[in-house]
DNA sequence: TGCTATCTAGACCAGATGGTCTATAAATAA
DNA sequence: TTATTTATAGACCATCTGGTCTAGATAGCA
């Protein structure tokens, strides 16, 4: 009874594993070891998902891996029908892509079966209590993973080789407008010049980034940060 | 003296902070509570990195307030220059975006002056034997602020509303071919049929996409989780 | 069995796009 | 001053793109 004597309400927890052994296992543990009140236990995703729609439990412990419906998808869903039911990731594996993605698609906490009890009591304690628990090692694996699909994405190309430097003021203009689906036409129009002189800045373009057209043109801004003041891309 | 006795070579140490009575007060307490070597010490980034590239230490804590240039874009110098200086973070603001542009940019570690002298000394232990380390009220706080950004992204249409939805199998692939930059007459070669039915389906996405042309196609595509499969992207 | 969706493809046409060449004015650098 | 860069713009032409209409083949559903 860890958190002994208080006025707030117990939290109601459902379990999912594949694994029945292990499911009456941590659920024994749970039950001797804190006073979270496990409301419901399934072995499959779906189950789960109608389980949680019932009981509106304000905990959900996931195992990731399971036949037919992953963990990972499960989640996904769960965060998606928006109940708040806040997700653990439980697993044997401390794969950082399985971090990554746990993390990405909404899970509050991920755990491995191999922690101790004291543990995974802990988790379930700090995220009902609305905080997201990643244990220091796995976190340090997270953001291993995080640091290194940034570095491929961002650093991928210098500024040297980065061919949007060696746009003009006016042709970073018309691209700019290019990016936005506006045609030769609406470009001359906003900028408040003849077609011509649009196309002959788009052939310009064209060269500098050595493409043949517009929408390659569109994809390579895109691609090498012509927006990516304000929006960045991660690896997944 | 945390690490007593150990073979292992010291670690070496940089300070970076504008205020000189902090600078002084870490440099102090790193010397008397650990034994760590702190090789030099800078009040200002650019400082910060000359010294760097001079004694090459093994970390770097700085301070991301500072005038001039900010410790974050100092951090984000040091990471280009590739030398295998691992930076900590050191601020008095756990504001979850500091965070997590620090992260971003490659910080090994991220405290908060307010923390205890401890937990200073033992995240730099940390970062220097190779990890990444968040305190667990950081990383919780990281933790709101990425899924946040990610929901922001992905969940911004429905799949109702997502008229990529509505494409069948076909326009998918050839829409995808679209997106990598590919003409009509290519799309026609790659998927063995005449360009006229590459037209057919290209105006039924079109319709489908409400656009009007093959850039505003792509764009859509791309905005809308299109290759989100494999990427996605974080607002920053 | 008939209805519907999907994939295929042709015809015809207008307009947009891209390639190339030339040329002028202004600003800037050598 | 001269050369270079940048922004402007016209001419000409081939090709690509997009709009619309028709239509056959196939598969699945009601």
């Amino acid at each position: 009874m860890r958190r002994g004597l208080e006025f707030k309400k117990k939290a109601r927890v459902i379990l999912v594993d594949d694994n029945y052994e292990h499911l009456s296992g941590i659920k024994e543990l749970i039950e001797i070891e804190s006073d979270f009140d496990v409301v419901a236990t399934a072995t499959s995703a779906s189950v789960a998902i109608s389980l949680i729609k019932k009981y509106r439990p304000e905990i959900v412990l996931m195992d990731i891996n399971m036949p037919e419906k992953d963990g990972l998808t499960a989640i996904a869903e769960i965060e998606k029908l928006d109940l708040g039911v806040r997700t653990i990731a439980l697993t044997g594996y401390d794969d950082p892509d399985l971090i990554f993605r746990a993390m990405k698609i909404g899970a509050k906490g991920y755990i491995l079966k191999t922690m101790a009890s004291a543990q995974l009591i802990y988790a379930i304690d700090e995220v009902a209590s609305g905080k997201i628990y990643l244990p220091a090692t796995l976190s340090s694996r997270f953001f291993e993973y995080f640091q290194k699909s940034f570095k491929e994405e961002t650093q991928a190309v210098s500024d040297e080789e980065n061919l949007l430097n060696y746009l003009t003021q006016r042709e970073e203009e018309v691209l700019d407008l290019l990016t936005q689906g506006v045609t030769y036409k609406g470009v001359a129009q906003k900028l408040f010049i003849s077609e011509t002189t649009v196309k002959t800045h788009v052939n310009n373009i064209f060269q500098k980034l050595q493409v043949n057209d517009r929408t390659q043109a569109v994809l390579y801004a895109l691609n090498n940060g012509f927006l990516n003041r304000r929006k960045v891309k991660i690896a997944i």
